[in-house]
DNA sequence: CACTGTTGTGAACGATTGTTTACCTCAGTG
DNA sequence: CACTGAGGTAAACAATCGTTCACAACAGTG
């Protein structure tokens, strides 16, 4: 169990406000996304109901027709779209990679060099990533193992990528002296399990109405992480 | 995203061994299991076979023809020992939550007086609870969200109550000097917070076959926790 | 032996699923 | 103006969903 779902998962899980009535969400997340490409509109209409509603319900509770009512569609106008379900599902979290990971590298290419501030700057964006959108957060974090066999390979082989990138900087900080891991220098991939770990199920309970502001939270998962890392000081 | 389901989580969460061929776990769990009081053993059985099923594809993607199928049973004698579908997810998440609450209750009991032995019996079990029987854990971490609404409630109640027993502990050791909590005592709850969700993903990717055996990585989780406690020494 | 409650079967129910089809509308273009 | 492709609708498709029904097998009990 992770309880913090018990904090706020009413407001946060069940009776979050319909992404139909937030054109916030819809315009920060996929309408003027790059990596969206081509997509059309209404396309980036269907992506953003479907990351509600799968935030709400997973998405195998969640049909297609949930998906095109909430835009306003009849269901057939959503294979003008998408090939298929899985399609929309597997562009959904390749985006939701793709927003977290350029995140995370904007973050470390403007934080100061060095183990201890890459590792801040690492876990400081990965946090916000799931806090300014926590919608697309969860999807990506659950969801993807419902993705067809040789997707889902895909996806876990970007999962994995992240992980070692944060399991490096463990790692040369535990070389460089700076960082004490538990199981030493071998222990880097365990540590920054318990670190993806940790940060990672923000998205579920963080409400963004009542609670603190996004940074100072991510600010407060920056110094545990740090604990778990054994930094000096 | 997590990521440590990028581990194993083919072997994990993929491609676990169908419960029908694993009595181990049905014994373990289920079979002579005191609060699942007077269900019969059919009942019981298709208990099991649930948690495993539950646990590879999710509640929503799992028929009641898979649960009986599995059991070598028709769909028509599940409702003979449950109402319905939402009654057998309810029984399997409160049977969950009996043998963890009492699992770490038990350890408590045993472990010395004082925050920080208390704390360390607290996580240790929490982790093994989490280990030894994957399947049950994560169905009480992540499919209670689907129950009907009365009985989710409840459910949240009694997971709250469980975090608070943590924060509880924390918070006597930052009075008594032994934690160092990083935003004073106030900040109980939300370390609190932090080590469970960091705790429970276990879960998630443990692979009994090739990994560590559980003592081992509880142990690990323990030291974490004491960490991120600001422990002295 | 008759009876009763339990636990199973096999077939069926209405609803819902993802998806496809035929058709319509309409802006853009040679 | 004729035409084309994009994007929409309404209706239907087979499959599957949770659930119910009438009935059978059978152990336990008076």
């Amino acid at each position: 169990m992770d309880d913090n779902d018990t904090v706020s998962s009413e407001s946060a899980a069940r009776s979050v406000a319909v992404s139909r009535g937030d054109p916030r969400v819809f315009e920060r997340a996929f309408a003027d996304a790059p990596d969206l490409g081509e997509l059309s509109y209404a396309a980036r209409r269907l992506l953003s109901a479907s990351a509600s509603l799968f935030f709400r319900n997973g998405a195998a509770a969640t049909s297609i027709r949930d998906i095109t009512s909430a835009c306003g569609l009849t269901p057939g106008a959503f294979y003008k779209h998408f090939d298929s379900k899985d399609e929309l599902l597997y562009v959904l979290v390749q985006h939701g990679h793709e927003r977290l990971e350029r995140r995370i590298g904007d973050a470390m290419d403007e934080s100061a060099d060095g183990p201890l501030p890459q590792t801040a700057a690492f876990v400081r964006a990965y946090v916000t990533g799931h806090l300014v959108n926590p919608e697309l957060a969860q999807v990506i974090r659950r969801e993807y193992l419902h993705l067809s066999h040789r997707r889902y390979t895909e996806i876990v082989r970007r999962r994995r990528q992240l992980r070692q990138r944060l399991a490096d900087l463990l790692r040369r900080g535990s070389d460089a002296g700076v960082f004490d891991l538990i199981d030493g220098p071998d222990g880097a991939t365990r540590v920054a399990v318990m670190m993806l770990d940790m940060c990672s199920r923000t998205s579920e309970w963080y409400d963004p109405q009542r609670a603190e502001p996004p940074h100072r939270l991510a600010q407060r998962y920056v110094v545990a992480a740090l604990r778990l890392a054994g930094a000096s000081g």
